[in-house]
DNA sequence: GCCAACGTTGGC
DNA sequence: GCCAACGTTGGC
């Protein structure tokens, strides 16, 4: 099993609107570079798990935590004409954007925010807290992902 | 709302 | 295949 991180602006899609959705599970769609596809596409799991964070969000920081369902299909919306991720050159015989979905597990008892992440020393090197990082999904390490349920205070159940 | 970082596009 | 222009992301 792997960890992961995956940023979502809250007003687009949040945790509670997964949280109410048929099945706690959505689609992850809209992703529209070729990195985060290809760890949704490669490397994603069924079982997987992954932080929910706010990006573009007063305060910025991780909410809760979603599982992974793969595998990766194409994501529908880039067909959809009436989409904001309609993509005009991807086909149908060759879709050029995949998703995988998700399904709500647990919010947690704080959030952890990205302040919180910076100020941290056991979480340097976390890839999200690079200056720059644009990416939306990232992996995350196995000592990262303990730290951080540390400090929402949380202790995550056995396995 | 600003703007730096950075991915993508397209002219050449 | 280079690279300037452009668009987007996302912290601040």
């Amino acid at each position: 099993m792997q960890f992961w991180l995956m940023k979502s602006e809250p007003d687009v899609f949040s945790l509670d609107d997964l949280e109410k959705a048929p099945g706690q599970r959505s689609m992850w769609d809209g992703v529209r570079n070729y990195q985060a596809r290809n760890y949704m596409r490669d490397q994603m799991k069924t079982g997987d798990r992954a932080f929910f964070y706010y990006s573009n969000h007063d305060p910025a920081g991780i909410w809760g935590v979603v599982e992974i369902i793969g595998p990766a299909y194409p994501d529908p919306t880039q067909f959809d004409p009436t989409s904001k991720y309609f993509d005009p050159k991807s086909r149908e015989d060759n879709p050029r954007w995949m998703l995988i979905d998700v399904r709500f597990l647990y919010r947690f008892p704080q959030p952890v925010t990205r302040d919180a992440m910076k100020n941290n020393p056991q979480l340097d090197g976390m890839l999200v807290m690079r200056p720059g990082n644009r990416l939306s999904i990232t992996p995350v390490e196995p000592k990262h992902w303990y730290v951080i349920h540390k400090m929402a205070g949380f202790t995550p159940e056995r396995k």
